[in-house]
DNA sequence: TTAAGTGCAAAAACTTTGCATATTT
DNA sequence: AAATATGCAAAGTTTTTGCACTTAA
């Protein structure tokens, strides 16, 4: 998976060899991904805010452009974990334990199972961009609770 | 996982426990998911249409709202594979395999990541819901057609 | 009987698009 | 210079909600 390090400099020579370009907005938006601490995502309007937060303007239009062309270059991960709405990380090998009630979510690894998603692609013939395990599950708190119980 | 095996007395049973009720809107859209064939999953719209052509007039206001009820209840999974609306299936426990350009979807099943998924969910004081993994990756014929290569 | 559920229509939330302008290459 | 990208505003989709009426338990 060509995504482990993305820097402004690999993007721009990935977009280029297909004819796009790099642009500041696109560099901004890499870049706030980047720096984001591990387990966070973002939404659409949550980069929007963040962006405004550091003086940027670029539109919500160019961000919704931007991530789905990332999510489809292999550099992001397009989440759906909770309610709502899409979220969005850079592709790291990691997967998903997240109670179905609260919608609290505990990040692991696993070696396994990429190699399980390795083996399945690679049987159909297809190349693996991204392999994510979701766990639903309750968490120990919603058990007790007897919210939904 | 309680729900290898739902039927219209079980969801009764299931829903009246919580002070709630089985009403023939919740039968017929049961129903529908259990006689789909294996790998299908419908949205919203493709539910209430389908409903329609059975003659029932369930409104899609109930639709959203017991689709919501019944992923909550871990009988329904949510997906979120192909651009645009979610889709739901009766869980079962099998995963996806997903071309991120043309979103075919072949569908596999994998002991080994149900064993993870446990595994995480036990560590972590977690009840076990539904575990699925998965796998983006460009199919074969993708692969050889030079869109967005 | 009565609390839960439904349908309708309206609203909200989220995402996409057309077009004129600005920018990378 | 030429084609791609952006911003804006408008439109499109998908999902939620308020409320009066209905119904399962």
């Amino acid at each position: 998976m060509s995504s482990y390090v993305v820097t402004a400099q690999s993007l721009k020579a990935e977009l280029n060899q297909k004819g796009w370009r790099l642009t500041p907005q696109r560099e901004e938006i890499l870049n706030v991904f980047q720096t984001l601490k591990q387990g966070d995502h973002l939404s659409a309007e949550d980069l929007y805010d963040q962006l405004r937060v550091q003086g940027s303007r670029t539109s919500l239009s160019t961000i919704y452009r931007t991530l789905k062309l990332m999510a489809r270059m292999g550099i992001l991960r397009e989440l759906e974990l909770a309610e709502g709405h899409k979220h969005y990380e850079l592709i790291r090998p990691h997967h998903h334990l997240v109670c179905v009630k609260c919608n609290r979510i505990i990040e692991f690894k696993s070696n396994s199972v990429l190699k399980i998603g390795s083996k399945v692609a690679q049987h159909e013939g297809y190349k693996l961009q991204d392999c994510q395990l979701v766990v639903h599950a309750v968490c120990p708190e919603c058990q007790r609770s007897l919210v939904f119980a």
